[in-house]
DNA sequence: ATGGCTCTCGCGGAGAGA
């Protein structure tokens, strides 16, 4: 089964984009974020008519999340406690009654002066925390974490510590997540490769190389086993046709579910 | 060092993103 995460920068701008993608890589359950896009106003039959049915989560303008799936998906939440105030976020559902499936959509944070930037960080506990009294059996969480995790996964390497993104405060709340028995599929396959998954729109980035690696597929235990291959799939961070992308690549997972 | 683009809302230009 052909997993994915992807953030698509206003899911209505992009849609004929994103329509492209499913028709050429075919995953079978998807991960949206930064939908931008209000519940019911959301191409439920667009994607119908492409193989899909959907779960939504959105908002007007800004964050939203939603889930494609090719296999029977049934919604288990969307939310999490005492977080409703950052806006629509986290949708989790059970595909198929094989594995649950949760896509976020984490908090910025702006800067570290910014009360957004405290808000993040009581996001990451809100979410651990539910994680963590979540079931047992294969779980996986993807999405934009909004978080470098070691400095092999920025384009300033070591020079970025300690700026937002990078701070230890940051990364000791993405470890917390981690310790809860999850593995980053991409960095389980390829330990040492500098892979970015988004890129400024600004001045060039993505062909001067300038990006982060900030979305991930995380799995718990045993399902690092059946996966047979993780992919972030540059080739659709460019334009394609004068459709303008996303600024995030999406990424997926093929696992044998 | 800074800003460099693109989105939404709504019809001008501000706010957010990372």
């Amino acid at each position: 089964m052909r997993i994915a995460t992807w953030n698509v920068n206003g899911l209505r701008a992009r849609l004929e984009y994103i329509t492209k993608w499913l028709e050429d890589k075919q995953p079978d359950v998807v991960g949206f974020q930064e939908l931008k896009t209000p519940d019911d106003v959301f191409p439920i039959d667009h994607f119908k008519e492409l193989g899909y049915e959907a779960l939504v989560h959105g908002q007007k303008s800004w964050n939203g999340v939603a889930i494609l799936s090719k296999h029977p998906a049934e919604l288990v939440h969307t939310g999490l406690k005492g977080q409703s105030d950052v806006g629509s976020r986290l949708i989790t559902a059970d595909i198929d009654g094989k594995f649950e499936f949760t896509t976020v959509y984490c908090p910025n944070g702006k800067n570290l002066e910014h009360a957004d930037y405290a808000g993040k960080l009581g996001w990451y506990d809100s979410l651990t925390k539910q994680w963590q009294s979540g079931k047992n059996g294969p779980r996986i969480i993807c999405g934009d974490f909004n978080i470098v995790p070691e400095p092999i996964d920025g384009w300033k390497g070591e020079a970025a510590d300690g700026g937002i993104f990078h701070t230890k405060e940051e990364r000791a709340r993405l470890q917390s997540l981690m310790d809860t028995g999850l593995t980053d599929l991409y960095r389980h396959f390829y330990p040492d490769e500098q892979a970015f998954t988004w890129w400024d729109y600004r001045g060039g980035s993505f062909h001067r190389k300038h990006g982060l690696r900030i979305d991930f597929i995380l799995a718990t235990e045993g399902v690092d086993a059946l996966t047979k291959d993780v992919v972030i799939d540059r080739d659709y961070r460019r334009k394609i046709d004068e459709l303008t992308p996303s600024d995030h690549a999406p990424v997926y997972a093929d696992i044998d579910f």
